[in-house]
Formats: C-alpha cells, structure tokens, sequence
DNA sequence: TGTACATCAGTGAACGCGCGTTCACTGATGTAC
DNA sequence: TGTACATCAGTGAACGCGCGTTCACTGATGTAC
C-alpha cells in the first residue's frame, strides 16, 4: 500500500510537471495562431497558461529553446501524419492536411528562420522531410503512378506544389478566390489535376 | 534665367525629397534582408539609412504604413515581371524571378500577414496576382498548352506550385538539397517537368 | 513512524534595453509683394 | 532687387511600455536514516 501510495504520489509529481510544460507548449501555439510568429514573446505564453513570466525561461531555458521545443513536437505531428499518409497521392495530402491541422507548428517549423542546426532533433527532422517525399515519389514511380522522370526534380515539384498551397491557405491568400465550404474539394481537385 | 534657377531649385527639392524617402524604403529593404520581417523596427530602418529615428514616422505616419509603402513598391514591381513574363509557362518563371529578385518584398507582400485592405493599392494589387495567373493559364489552355480542366483551378496549382518553390528557395529549405550552382536548372527542370 | 536534508518546479522583484510615437524645434527653400 | 512670411522635411529629446533575462526565494515533494 505504501508502494501504491509511492506510485501514485511520483505519477502525479510528473504528470504536473509534464503539464506545466505542455500548457506552455499549448499557450505559445493559441500565441501564434492569435498573433503570429513574429509577435511571440515569453511573457504573451506565459500569461495565456496563466504561469509566471519567469516560468517558459524556467523550461526551456531561453525563447529559442521554446521555439525549438515547439518546433520540434512539431517534426514529431509531421512525421506521423506524414507516415500515415496516401502514397497514391505521394503523400501530398498528408502534407496539406498537416499544415491546416497544425498552422502554428508549420509556420515556426519551415518559416520563421529557425536555425534547425543549433538544436537536436531540429536538423534530423527537417532533413527528413525531403527524404520522405522522395520515398514517396520513388514509390509511386515504382507503381507506375509517376513517370519516369529524375525522382528528384519530381518530389521538389510535389514538395513546392504541396508547399505552396499549404502556404497560401495558412496566409490566408485564398479568402478571396475560394469559398470556404468549397476548399476541401478545391484543394483534393488542385492535387489531382494533371497539367499538360 | 530666374525662370531656369527656379526650376533647378524645385528639381532638386522634389530631387531630394524622393530620395529620403526611397532611401528610406531602400534601408528598410536591406534590414529586412538581414534580420528577417519579423524583426523589423522604424528605428533599425532610420539608423541604416543614416537619418534620425523619427524620419520614417515623418513620411510614413507609423510603422505599418512604412510597411504598406514598401508592399505597394513590391506590388508595382511584381507587376511590371510578370507582364514581361513568358505566357508559356503561365509567367513561372516570372514569379520565381521576382522572389528571388525581390525576397524582402516578396516576404512582406505574400507572408508577412499585412491587412491589404487598409491601404488603398495593396488590396488591388494583392487581388491582381491571382487574376494576372487566372489570365495566363487561359492564354496557355486557349493555345493548346494546357488542358482543358477548369482553368481556375489550373491556376491555383500553378499558383501553389511557383509560390511554394520561391518560398522554399527564399526560406534555404533547399540548401541541403540543391547545389548553389545548380539551382538555376533546377528551377527550370522543376517547372517544366510534366508529372503524371 | 518521525526527522532532517535534498531536489527542483515555479515565483516575483528587479535590471537594462530597444521600441513606437509625440512634439516643439530648426533651417532650408519657395512665394508674395 | 530685397524683405517678410509660409511651408515642410527632418531633428532630437522625452515619454511610457513590453520585452528577455537574472536571481534569490518559496514551498511542495522525495529520500535517507
């Protein structure tokens, strides 16, 4: 009993902890998305989790750290939507969805400069999302869905293309040009067209 | 001769007036260039072109109207490239061109959130990019070269497809991918590859 | 069981700094007569 | 031609503010004995 009491004791002792800096982490997101990645500040999240202006220096030493723990759960969400995407589509949809799902994420990760070198994980991440469209492009070569064309140039095409509409619709460029209730189809009839 | 001396005088008032200002636009370009829009600040600009901190707040009002200037600047200049810019492939290249010609202003322009509709020029211009695209692709399918899918959506591809490669080139994401010198065919192989 | 100590997440005060904006001003140039 | 006035680009001092970071601290929890 006294191990169960022990147990339960350390079980909330980390779960607190792991909360603290997951609010952190969950307030710094709402920042973003509020008001954008360039307005971020350590005492705007710390004030959103309802902690003291000290506490994000506290967990991640500096406001780099923070931005780079947030960028790196970020390359984590990716790499699972990405594996758990269509390679019919070379996994373009996944991208997509990805960047809807999680604006704040793909905005820090790709966008803001961040120097992914400076931190583990960071680089490993980054690089591997090429990596992974090549894969895919090479697959759907293999299945004789894609030409045979330098699997390369191919995927830096699929990466643009993905790229670029994810961009457009996070920045909100398309507001004027598609309706809201039409942007799934638009977006599923853009990755499907085949331009001459 | 009084006349001629008057004029000389006005010239080079209206001279220098024009020059402050654009030097002032200049400057803010170079910072943007260097430290990123997101770190952008009236006093930086001021400081790089060689004036005292209050002289963007004099011809610009405040700092967002320093930023609306420098967007109507991109506005003009992105639609003079892409007016040059070859009907074959859709003005591609054109956009590319300008990106990597004019990144401060094509991040300012594109991505850096700016409410277009407060300054009058930036909502046209900003609503012009996709109608100058839209106009294209029908040239392109009115020639034989594209198909004919709807043309709206052939240009929201084609869209995606050149604003997500300047952004990855202005952001370095293809630096660990592309060598420096290859860029330029890449770009072009990129473009015209025709996928499956 | 209790007592003494160690750990460490989180606090709150304090610091120095760069920022945007305001405002009275200066001084060069243009205009009226 | 000269004189008096108007205009206006640009200055420099001053303001209040939010920021990142530091640091001694508190207090809750875990550990040793």
């Amino acid at each position: 009993m006294s191990d169960k009491c022990d147990n339960v004791k350390y079980h909330v002792t980390v779960t607190d902890k792991t909360d603290s800096r997951t609010a952190l982490l969950r307030a710094m997101e709402l920042v973003v998305l509020e008001k954008g990645s360039r307005n971020l500040s350590l005492r705007e999240v710390a004030r959103t989790a309802g902690m003291s202006h000290a506490a994000p220096g506290h967990h991640f030493g500096d406001k780099e750290g923070m931005i780079a723990a947030f960028a790196r759960e970020g390359f984590a969400r990716f790499a699972e939507t990405m594996a758990a995407g269509d390679p019919d589509n070379m996994r373009g949809s996944a991208y997509i969805r990805f960047a809807r799902e999680n604006p704040a994420h793909f905005d820090v990760m790709f966008r803001s400069g961040l120097d992914t070198s400076k931190y583990s994980g960071l680089a490993e991440g980054a690089h591997g999302t090429f990596g992974a469209l090549v894969q895919s492009v090479a697959e759907a070569q293999a299945a004789g869905i894609q030409p045979d064309a330098p699997t390369e140039i191919l995927a830096l095409r699929a990466w643009s293309l993905v790229h670029g509409l994810a961009s457009l619709i996070i920045d909100r460029q398309l507001d004027d040009v598609v309706d809201e209730d039409e942007i799934d189809e638009v977006i599923q009839a853009i990755l499907d067209s085949r331009p001459r």
